[in-house]
DNA sequence: TTGAAAGCGTTACCAG
DNA sequence: CTGGTAACGCTTTCAA
């Protein structure tokens, strides 16, 4: 009993020291406004009742105390922690640092955190998953894949999430995407249209769902126009990796293809610099390549790669409502939002230029 | 009385229905296991102390029941959030994704989240404080710059903050940088060693303090060895910019310089793309183009920058060091770690190759 | 090693 | 509109 009240006062001495002083509670700004404290904290919520004279009195206090509010402990007893977890692997979208500023930026808005999870490889969700639900997050946004079973207990939990250019095929789980299939129909449609007719395909990792979309996407599309000189290579989103699908290619052909469908817009770029620097070929005179995403790099005037454009800001303010309004309205069933991207023609590929 | 009573009945009810049912708690835990909840709270701890027997009921009912410790609680409790704030600004790092991500894992494995703001511009920095401070962060990394008012509110709240490259000339706080100076003084020798006499500078942004002291460095090595002729144009480390600014530079000189010094390897790419397809210039026989950061696209093959690598993964992993460290011992003093970059003769500039 | 009880800083409910 | 009091789910003494 002693020992404490000992404590405590030298805790109450050290306010003005080096020392760690503890930070003002709505007690302490209570005392010195003379009311209570659920007057304080009642002054601090939104639709609170507090008359005019008591929120001066308490505002001069508080900052006078350099008071605030305890955002975890509110979210102890509020059951709501306001924040989000939002999950990213390194291979992913890391094209598009805008996005996580983007998603980040749509969230603060509306008043929730972000809580950034990073993947070193997309299996590694196992710790992720635990640390989001220990931290009682509100929803999760991930541009990552779980496997059904974590999926499963994240539901169970009863915790709203959204999947960033991924879904599940069986499983019904909210996603918005960009329209992968179509994009790459798109690209096969003008590549066509314009007389080519052997094609190289540079597919991205394998345990990229993005990338199995756009391949399929591809090779639907040429198997339909009756096109069967296709030849497939597999890289990993990244440069080098391009050049060296576009010398695999090439190997495994024996000659070039006509036309280069990468999966991405770093590949393609590989394959654009493999071509004339290696082979000499000529872009897009001697063979056309494009790529898919239309991020900054493509639109560098030694590449000007044809491509398609994801809509990166409709998307992520979507993803971020979408999150929000399940997380405020739990009944609200799963959603899939899938947005056409644009797609623009770049001087990478040898496109008809009478395209009505 | 009663009402609570049918309220508790019915939350029990729902746990096998489709409401919101409880998660569970450690009290939860401990009733199934016939212990106290001390007990249960001891075995999820490090240093507990629990018998063996004890730690396989308390499991075995914990995983029964899906029990996760609530980490908002505990840091109610113990006074740490095990969270720490990282502030990044839409135009600076944001050429380094990996940055972000390196930083974040930096931190998770020791134990560490990662609450994410980010800036739109860098003045934005008012509420995110204000954020950081409501959710009890226990430190900061900043890759924005803090008024030195916002800076004292901080300090006083005895919240440890390192800089990421990033550093205030007066106040002693903690930071991690990349010695941009040095990496200039270098291309500039580089430069001028091969018989460069007349420059054009491209600055970034009038905020960026990395902007600032790259042109700083080369400004005094120019002058140093004697070089009169240069001019000085800004832009804001994007692509179009750098294009822009090559132009508005020979507008101003009335002709080319001999090399171009830009801000950031962006920039010296815009650079380049203008120089040759606007001006017809031939990079590097009739103009050399050096840039600053090491980036992905610097190593394309139609570009090949002539750049400064800033050591990314040093200094992400010494950053997160330095912050742990200071939260673990708030008393250690600040400290700035500089890092040398290093020169990457690539073929966007005529150098000696000679060189010593 | 274990259990009881006292906080941590809020919000929520209920009288006044 | 205001104040008292009970949670929220944990960690941390302190006795046993």
């Amino acid at each position: 009993m002693k020992t404490l009240a000992v404590n405590k006062a030298a805790k109450t001495m050290e306010k003005n020291g080096k020392g760690a002083r503890k930070r003002a509670t709505s007690y302490d700004v209570a005392e010195l406004a003379g009311v209570s404290q659920s007057a304080v904290s009642r002054v601090f919520q939104d639709g609170a009742s507090a008359s005019k004279e008591m929120r001066n009195r308490v505002m001069a206090a508080a900052d006078k105390l350099g008071y605030r509010p305890n955002a975890i402990a509110r979210g102890l007893i509020t059951q709501r922690s306001n924040m989000v977890a939002v999950v990213i692997s390194k291979m992913t979208n890391l094209y598009y640092p805008e996005v996580l500023v983007q998603l980040t930026q749509h969230f603060s808005e509306r008043g929730v955190r972000v809580l950034l999870f990073a993947l070193e490889r997309e299996g590694d969700t196992a710790t992720v998953i635990e640390q989001m639900l220990q931290y009682r997050v509100d929803g999760i946004l991930t541009a990552a894949m779980f496997t059904p079973e974590q999926l499963r207990t994240l539901q169970n939990e009863d915790i709203p999430i959204v999947f960033y250019n991924r879904t599940l095929k069986d499983q019904l789980v909210s996603s918005v995407l960009c329209d992968q299939q179509e994009g790459e129909r798109w690209l096969v449609d003008e590549l066509v249209n314009a007389g080519h007719k052997s094609f190289g395909i540079v597919e991205g990792p394998a345990d990229s769902v993005v990338s199995i979309e756009r391949k399929t996407g591809a090779l639907n599309e040429l198997a339909e126009l009756g096109i069967t000189d296709v030849t497939t290579v597999s890289g990993d989103y990244g440069y080098e990796t391009g050049k060296e699908c576009f010398a695999k290619l090439i190997q495994k052909r024996g000659s070039p293809p006509e036309a280069v469908i990468a999966a991405n817009d770093v590949m393609a770029i590989g394959c654009i610099d493999e071509a004339r620097e290696h082979f000499r070929l000529k872009v897009p005179d001697d063979i056309s390549i494009v790529g898919f995403d239309g991020v900054g790099q493509a639109r560098y005037a030694a590449y000007d790669v044809t491509t398609v454009r994801q809509p990166v800001h409709r998307m992520t303010e979507s993803a971020a409502s979408m999150l929000i309004e399940r997380i405020e309205n739990p009944e609200l069933s799963p959603e899939k939002r899938a947005f056409s991207g644009t797609l623009i023609r770049g001087s990478s590929a040898r496109l008809r230029s009478d395209d009505s």
